[in-house]
DNA sequence: TTTTATTGATAGTATTACTATTATCTTTGC
DNA sequence: GCAAAGATAATAGTAATACTATCAATAAAA
């Protein structure tokens, strides 16, 4: 898989950057040590002022790149969405039974994500913690039906996608396949996020992880195991 | 209900304003036209600027009532949660049968809300689509586990809460009912989000609720039923 | 009627979120 | 090896945001 990883290039749709970061060495950087910053500081507090000084560029050079903060957000998560395809592609290619590759698929999906060694400018594990933390934000705005209009978020929505075909293909009389898929991939990030800040209303801990309660809550609902 | 809610005051943490703006008429007329107009513009673009002009009042006197617009936010929804929690309660007193209460519960949680008359200055319908879009952003914050520690969100995990003592009572050897409850409760906000912008991952529709999707799930989910 | 509390008006500061311009530095093409 | 092109840095500047401070006007309470 690293091998192949080397060879791919995660597309993120163009109309979300000025210039594509991944065809530059200040681009590059400007991805990398955007998501150390946002993991640090958060976006609210995040500004392309801090991030300048962090990587000791210009903040007009960062504009040339992305218009805002929220379009740099919106090409990290469609960079992590991207390569969550990726990953749920490979790792579920190979399984021939329905209901052991839907929860492979849930697994890859809800579990907590180590470093990918194959990207190096990337820190996938961070890049988790800022979309567990961030990514319902770049879709909670008032411009989300022209930003979804433009694409913005089809690469989001093909992962959930993904995983609605294989509900449907462990148990196509199972009537609200979407909203359960979307339900698990929001969901997940949101146990993380309570699991981290708001113990005392999740089960999931050290020894209880989501993709535990999300395994066993398709496994209840769904038939034709 | 409409005579009861007359009586019964709201109760919000303190800490989360400067005064209270239950007391005055001013503070009323922040609370009532700031749900109008974050609904109009969203979060993001409300300003108390822009809100003073529109109660035709001075900006100045608004920080009075509010530190920030974060503030004001977490008081929209502990104001809406606590609203929420006296629903529940009164909606589920009288079920004996613990299935049917807690999809009395589930419902009511889950569903579209129409505007309460006897609160006057609320419009409770649309403070719940600010939550819908908004809510979330008021939980993820760095500041999350100060806030927390203040108990800015006492009320929304107590709501939760109500919901994981009905799911024990229906099932007791669920091992998941707290991740289950904040799942139901966020989740169908999302769900709510998703019919309104990004129809083509939820089933939810004008026929399919979110409501409908829930009972579903804890139907099958749940067992001693 | 005096005191107190509340609100309004005005002004001012620091930060944010940019845009524009020009100089410098680095490639690459020949 | 040099010129042209392209990318980046430095500086300056604007408008909006997110406040704070002060003081006057007004309404309510003692």
């Amino acid at each position: 898989m690293r091998d192949l990883f080397t060879n791919i290039k995660i597309q993120v749709n163009e109309k979300i950057y000025l210039k594509d970061p991944e065809t530059s060495i200040l681009g590059k950087k400007i991805i990398e040590e955007s998501i150390l910053l946002m993991d640090a500081i958060g976006f609210d507090h995040f500004t392309f002022k801090k991030l300048g000084e962090k990587i000791s560029s210009n903040e007009s050079s960062i504009y040339r790149y992305f218009e805002n903060k929220h379009k740099l957000m919106l090409y990290l998560s469609s960079w992590y969405w991207s390569w969550m395809e990726y990953k749920l592609f490979f790792a579920t290619n190979n399984i021939e039974d329905p209901f052991e590759k839907l929860k492979k698929a849930i697994t890859i999906v809800t579990e907590k994500i180590e470093d990918d060694e194959a990207t190096k400018h990337i820190n996938e594990s961070i890049l988790n913690k800022i979309i567990i933390s961030e990514f319902t934000k770049t879709l909670q705005t008032k411009e989300v039906d022209e930003e979804n209009k433009e694409g913005f978020f089809l690469i989001y929505k093909s992962v959930i996608n993904r995983i609605v075909n294989l509900i449907i293909e462990v148990d196509p009389d199972y009537p609200f396949a979407k909203s359960l898929a979307s339900n698990i991939i929001e969901g997940a990030l949101h146990q993380h996020f309570l699991r981290d800040h708001l113990t005392t209303i999740t089960n999931c801990n050290e020894n209880i992880s989501p993709t535990d309660f999300y395994i066993n809550l398709i496994t209840t609902v769904l038939k034709n195991k």
